[in-house]
DNA sequence: ACAAAAATTTAGTCATGGCTAAAAAACTGT
DNA sequence: ACAGTTTTTTAGCCATGACTAAATTTTTGT
């Protein structure tokens, strides 16, 4: 049976797998601390999903999805996306709010729910974030965009992702107007990681620090 | 903490106070056959809510929520009702389907998507089935309409609820344009507890047996 | 009233998915 | 290379909420 917990795990390696830190290896503790459990609650978790053929388990180096592991995966991504989507969409939700509630729901929509969603969002192809959404046959493609700290002095760029992991970051970039398909212009990039200076929108400038410039990624032109 | 059960029972609890079934004892087994789990497992669920305060529990006699009990109750329902009317309302859902799904949902959501919702719709009172929607504050009246099947020959009467128990029925009953609001006017009621012939919106005729008929409730002239 | 039937509770089991503490394996630095 | 540190696993515990089987209480029929 497909517990919520199962879809949890699953969904967190695919992101884990798919991101750039780690160096590819998902191991056991790297999973606990995405997931905010103890290490040994993960190795629990990690031998139930192997003997259920999610996954492949290799002990002291980590884990890979299999192929019915991951379909779960996106499967679940869809749902959260679709659902994240429709709540910003459809009821007004903003930025920092919705992938907390995106998580309570996307284990208890069945696909009819899917379905209408996704065809009253006119079949999105992309997340409130800018994040792929899987199609219901688990396709998906990771365009890799450059982060905004990346962009050196003078470049400009247009915002097509953002981080979704910090709820307040979210909300003090939405104040900034720093939106999907803002046009963005680094118009001074301080030495020693210091903050970037940021044309927005062709109008307003701010100072940005590091940290938010590299939770956007953005298409250089 | 109020687990996804403890809310389920307090829910069905709550409804088998209010039905006029059962002459007002709710027992364990009326308990366990409405939630469809074994008596020994209402006997357990129902002795950790007296020790939770939610309900007044008397051994081998029945249950009776507390103020707080009920509380949550009418929350519970409250949000099953409002998604109820959502999921028809905004996304097309069939009378059949929405109770299911709903009975996943109101467990998922928040109380900001509570709101958004029943802004959406404009503060219902009432509910997809046409059963009244508790407020916030946990308030709610109990209409007692009369049973379809109650009607003598030549009555005439608006439907304004019908029983959401089984999809199939509700399945039916759509088919047959009888929905909230419909004008039905009896023409014949056979004898020995026979079919009623009814004239449904002045227009076309069909027979209903007693069981169809004793699921919708009507406001007559 | 009292034996049989029905309802209810008790006792004990199981799966899920957390936890801590301790053991074992894998890395690290000198 | 090997001692110390870090990571991972094992062992054992807990709460939740199901279950069955057996004991107990209540109800019912005569």
């Amino acid at each position: 049976m497909l517990t919520q917990a199962i879809e949890d795990y699953l969904k967190a390696i695919y992101k884990l797998q798919h991101s750039d830190e780690h160096g590819g290896r998902v191991t056991t503790s790297v999973i606990a601390s995405r997931m905010e459990v103890a290490a040994a609650s993960a190795t629990n978790m990690i031998k139930k999903l192997a003997e259920m053929n999610l996954l492949i388990y290799t002990p002291y180096q980590g884990v890979e999805l299999t192929a019915s592991g991951e379909k779960i995966a996106l499967e679940t991504i869809r749902h959260h996306r679709l659902i994240e989507l429709y709540l910003s969409q459809a009821l007004g939700y903003s930025w920092d709010q919705i992938d907390a509630e995106a998580d309570r729901l996307e284990h208890a929509i069945s696909e009819e729910f899917e379905d209408r969603i996704d065809e009253a969002l006119g079949y999105p192809t992309v997340g409130a974030h800018g994040e792929p959404i899987p199609t219901k046959q688990g396709q998906i493609d990771h365009p890799k965009y450059r982060r905004l700290s990346e962009l050196q002095d003078g470049q400009s760029a247009v915002i097509r992702r953002v981080s979704d992991r910090n709820p307040q970051m979210l909300r003090y970039m939405e104040n900034l107007q720093l939106r999907l398909g803002t046009r963005v212009e680094v118009t001074a990039k301080a030495p020693f990681n210091g903050p970037l200076q940021l044309r927005i929108d062709a109008s307003k400038e701010v100072s940005l620090g590091l940290e938010v410039a590299g939770s956007i990624f953005v298409e250089a032109d």
